[in-house]
DNA sequence: TTGTTTGTTCTCCTGTTGTTCTCTATTCTA
DNA sequence: TAGAATAGAGAACAACAGGAGAACAAACAA
């Protein structure tokens, strides 16, 4: 989780412990004046940070709408978005999940998981079922292996060969051929970075 | 691992062992206070060698950044035991970290992590250098890929096939063949229930 | 509606804090 | 004994945390 700021940190011990203000959110004047701060600026920079760290749900102009998270629901992990396929647009699930992931796999750019579907990528060792880790990424070097948006439509997760005028998407498997498409064919979504999987 | 010098292995001790600092992180001050230090200078030295020797996180320069790193593992993880290699006993490493694996991974029964070496379960999507994460238990069932020590000496991840009066142990390499012993030249030490490959 | 409250955004300012230097003293070692 | 390692002091600097206040727009109340 990220770390608090000491006001922060004051100012989330407030609103967690104070039975009046789970009963009812504070304005942001009153919540300065117990703080001795004369600007409601100044406390808007705070709950904006607790807001980042998921303590705090955002209140979209709402007033009265400093919220905390509740523990159950607070962030951790990485969203997970769906099945990834050869030929195919990715599987949105219905409701967003998160799914843990080792610590070093949560690093600081926005990352998500995907779980793989079909055998293309089996000579790597991604396997029908397994969990990739994906970081949000427009561009990747040859070689990496890629979560690309093929035409707009199909995603597909393969390694990437660009070359001058065309990019190749190499599966690993043994029975398909590797695919070639023009640059503008293909869009980069992502760079696989881990991979989790469960017996 | 270096070897601390004296004056860092006091600060080390305090870091590790005071509860209001395991809470709040000090600021530089703080901990010059605390020692009977008058410059900041001279702390930010030892600190270095600390985030150098691997026991406190690297700050960035965010303020309070003064984090142990081993407290946010002590807390959550399982311990990494060593490489374990087709035909060699588990090389233990020389001291025992802990790694963190997704939650689902952690679960009550005790477990632990190896890093695998060598190829002999390529075909099943176990490459060299992924980390899988073991249950301990003397016993598994058929299919099952097991942790097994042969006579004692040998540790070797193989998939398990028990039959009246052998038990075989089951490469999954195409270059390699599946090897027969008697029931009481093998002990099972844990089965396999996770995988996890960092690119 | 109208006026007030309230959340949001912005710029500017201040003191604190981590970092990087150089310089000096002490202890240990080849 | 000379040199290296360890330890500290202090100055100077840049990044950071925290705050003030103005201006604005959305939300709310009369």
């Amino acid at each position: 989780m990220m770390r608090l700021t000491r006001r922060q940190q004051e100012i989330y011990d407030i609103l967690r412990s104070d039975a009046d203000i789970m009963q009812r959110p504070p304005t942001y004047d009153e919540l300065c004046q117990r703080l001795g701060l004369r600007s409601r600026g100044s406390l808007h920079k705070h709950i904006q940070a607790l807001v980042m760290a998921g303590l705090v749900e955002p209140m979209e102009g709402k007033q009265r709408g400093i919220r905390l998270v509740s523990a159950a629901q607070q962030e951790q992990g990485i969203p997970m978005l769906g099945r990834i396929a050869a030929g195919h647009p990715i599987e949105a699930v219905e409701q967003t999940e998160n799914i843990s992931v080792p610590d070093a796999m949560a690093g600081s750019k926005p990352r998500y998981a995907l779980q793989v579907s079909g055998d293309s990528m089996i000579d790597e060792g991604i396997f029908d079922g397994d969990y990739v880790v994906i970081e949000q990424s427009a561009a990747a070097d040859n070689g990496d292996i890629v979560v690309a948006l093929i035409d707009q439509q199909e995603t597909t997760l393969k390694r990437l060969e660009q070359q001058p005028g065309k990019i190749i998407l190499h599966p690993a498997n043994a029975t398909m051929s590797p695919m070639i498409y023009k640059p503008d064919q293909i869009q980069i979504q992502g760079i696989l970075i881990g991979l989790i999987r469960y017996y």
